[in-house]
RNA sequence: GCCGGCGUAGCUCAGGGGUAGAGCAACUGAUUCGUAAUCAGUAGGUCGGGGGUUCGAUUCCCCCCGCCGGCUCCA
């Protein structure tokens, strides 16, 4: 007899090797019904697989259910199985690679003779529904080494030897459903008739391991949920995710475009794209200089040697525009802010009381990119970076990074962001500095996150070479999170460009930087905000914050003096006098999504006043132009509050 | 850069070896209207660029550019 304890405390005993469909049979914790899996001693497990005492202990049993992220991800990866299953059916000479569940679904990697089209996922597809439809059991098995190296070779499927050989146990598990075999550590489903509902979702060449050096694979992805509802609810998700994309909303707002005549990956930024992004950068100004930076500005291009001598050259040469020949000396396109704002620093001697020194500039980089990873606004060849470089004193490393990290939080929520995921990433193995400075620094960096009780993880060795850093991923309010904000110590730079300070002995000292972008890029950070607001900005970013329409054209001249006042109190206001009926142009001033329409006909300019209409639909009853001009003042103002 | 898909009017898209079509937008005219589309008419395209096959290419083939979904990379 096994003595099994479930989650909510009841003890059990059971024969030994009787199957977990058993012991969560009638136990209202197990509800077996419910659970594709069970997590013994922490374990995951399949149903079919059978109790077992080894401890002597009584054995923790939790049932895993499609509500929890592992159940998920235990019906996404015997789904992913199906799928080969399928694909092996349909298709000779095919090998297999990995089909791990992924984040929202999973994906296979195959070695074909030709890629797939998009009528083949229809008949991959289909022949899924099949192999689900006859309910083949998942059997699991665990086999020796030797013995799955020969089956698998037998198979041709080099791929899993490769596998089995970098594992390192004597014995692996294999999966069989009908007369598919594949290498997998499982657990799986009991069988194929488990899974409820599915759907492919794209293909995509993917190299083996993700080595450009390997062959390319071809991928193909799928999602799979417990219920055709839960299902429903992801791809209309995505529908959502598409509705809100930036760039069909730059289209019809109007804010950018790209143009291919000048060229992949530079935006031009139309009118009401440039106001948001003025409003942003005087924002950002006026914070900054609040928060005690010094604003600044350097060139676009500067002699390579500056790059040399920072190291880009050497290490991001694969991203830097070519040299360009300027009377024999090379120039390059600066593709980082930092080896200015170093040579502003040493234009002059610096005190350890002149410490800490933060200089700040939106400063435009262009980095060459290649042309597969383009993608919007969210990754562009030229882009402005919310770029400041702070010089400080060892001593001084921890509050300056508590003060940006406050700082960062505070912008990020001006504009709407209330969610962050934020990880702090340690040394690499490639490394400069010293041990004690990488110490320090990483201590500064986790003691600034303590503080403000921020949670966070860690990134072991994701440090850059020349400093720990902390990345802050923003969500919007669909949930999906974007890399903007990081901060980044720098032992690197001040010993490569020799920078110095005095310091209390009058001895010469070598100050830390901390390179920190709040926004990241404007670009990016605009493309985020575009599909956080899905278009609808708040007022104080609204290009246009109020429009006024007439009903007839009775009411121009009262209309254009109610545009004149709005506009003398700095209000972005337009005024639509065209000879079109009202729910014309209100239709119009809703799909430019601007916040404030205002009504004006016979009634209105009888009594001086205006009718608001809101972007949602909302009216509000008529009101003096005074009474509106207070309404709209008291919104025009960013999200953060104040910073203290 | 690599794999796959795509590129036709400002936008969304149809078509297809015999030199192109719709809706919306634009323009003109009529209409003077109360909270998401008034009616009529007009104009608009070297069918992404270059080369090839063909009597003839926007359509078929090749190269290039750009876009989309991924791989990889990053602000």
């Amino acid at each position: 007899m096994v003595n099994v304890v479930f989650p909510d405390g009841e003890e059990k005993s059971f024969n030994e090797g009787v199957s977990f469909f058993e012991v969560l049979k009638g136990h209202a914790a197990g509800s077996s019904k419910k659970a594709v899996a069970v997590k013994v001693d922490g374990q995951m497990r399949d149903l079919r697989s059978s109790l077992k005492d080894s401890t002597g202990r009584p054995v923790k049993v939790e049932p895993v259910t499609l509500d929890s992220k592992e159940g998920l991800e235990v019906c996404r990866h015997s789904a992913s199985h199906v799928m080969a299953q399928a694909v092996k059916a349909l298709y000779s000479n095919v090998r297999l690679a990995i089909g791990p569940a992924i984040e929202d679904g999973f994906y296979y990697d195959f070695d074909t003779e030709r890629p797939f089209t998009p009528e083949d996922l229809d008949k991959i597809e289909a022949k899924m529904r099949e192999i689900i439809k006859a309910d083949f059991p998942f059997i699991g098995e665990v086999i020796p080494r030797k013995d799955a190296v020969e089956l698998f070779s037998g198979m041709g499927e080099g791929y899993k030897v490769e596998i089995i050989n970098e594992l390192k146990d004597d014995t692996v598990s294999v999966y069989r459903q009908a007369d598919f075999t594949d290498l997998c550590r499982g657990p799986h489903l009991p069988s194929t008739g488990w899974i409820k509902a599915f759907k492919l979702t794209g293909t995509a060449g993917a190299y083996w391991r993700g080595s450009e050096k390997n062959k390319m694979l071809q991928r193909v992805y799928g999602t799979a949920f417990g219920s055709k509802e839960a299902l429903k609810e992801h791809l209309d998700r995505i529908e959502e995710a598409k509705r809100r994309d930036h760039r069909k909303l730059g289209r019809e707002l109007d804010l950018f475009s790209m143009s291919e005549s000048v060229g992949a990956g530079l935006v031009l930024w139309h009118p009401n794209g440039a106001t948001v992004r003025r409003l942003i950068e005087d924002f950002w100004k006026g914070e900054h200089v609040k928060g005690e930076y010094d604003i600044i500005y350097t060139p676009h291009i500067a002699l390579i040697d500056l790059w040399k001598t920072s190291g880009h050259w050497d290490f991001y040469r694969d991203n830097l525009f070519s040299p360009m020949d300027v009377e024999g000396q090379d120039y390059i396109v600066k593709p980082m802010n930092c080896p200015f704002h170093i040579q502003i620093y040493k234009s002059r001697l610096k005190s350890y009381r002149d410490l800490p020194i933060r200089y700040a500039e939106l400063g435009t980089v262009y980095r060459y990119e290649r042309s597969g990873v383009l993608h919007g606004l969210l990754r562009v060849r030229g882009f402005t970076q919310d770029d400041a470089h702070i010089f400080m004193t060892p001593s001084q490393l921890e509050d300056e990074i508590k003060g940006v990290l406050r700082f960062t939080l505070y912008i990020l929520k001006s504009f709407g962001f209330k969610e962050f995921d934020i990880y702090l990433s340690t040394r690499p193995e490639k490394y400069v500095g010293s041990l004690e400075n990488w110490a320090k620094a990483e201590a500064a960096l986790k003691g600034a996150l303590e503080s403000q009780g921020l949670e966070y993880s860690v990134d072991p060795g994701e440090g850059v070479f020349y400093g720990p850093k902390i990345d802050i991923k923003i969500k919007d309010v669909i949930g999906r999170s974007w890399q903007c904000s990081t901060i980044q110590v720098d032992f690197n730079l001040p010993e490569r460009f020799d920078v110095t300070y005095r310091d209390e002995h009058g001895a010469e000292a070598r100050p830390i930087m901390i390179h920190r972008a709040l926004m990241g890029s404007l670009e990016r950070f605009f493309g985020c905000l575009i599909e956080h607001y899905a278009g609808a900005f708040p007022v104080w970013l609204s290009p246009v914050q109020a429009i006024v329409l007439t009903v007839t054209q009775r009411n121009d001249a009262y209309a254009e003096g109610v545009v004149k006042r709005l506009k003398a109190e700095g209000i972005r206001a337009e005024l639509d006098i065209r000879n079109e009926k009202l729910g014309f142009k209100i239709r119009e001033a809703q799909l430019r999504k601007i916040p404030y329409q205002l009504v004006v006909g016979d009634n209105e300019e009888k009594d001086s006043r205006v009718a608001p209409r809101k972007r949602g639909g909302e009216t509000l009853s008529p009101l003096s132009v005074e009474d509106f001009i207070g309404i709209i003042k008291e919104e025009n103002r960013p999200e953060g509050g104040e910073f203290l």
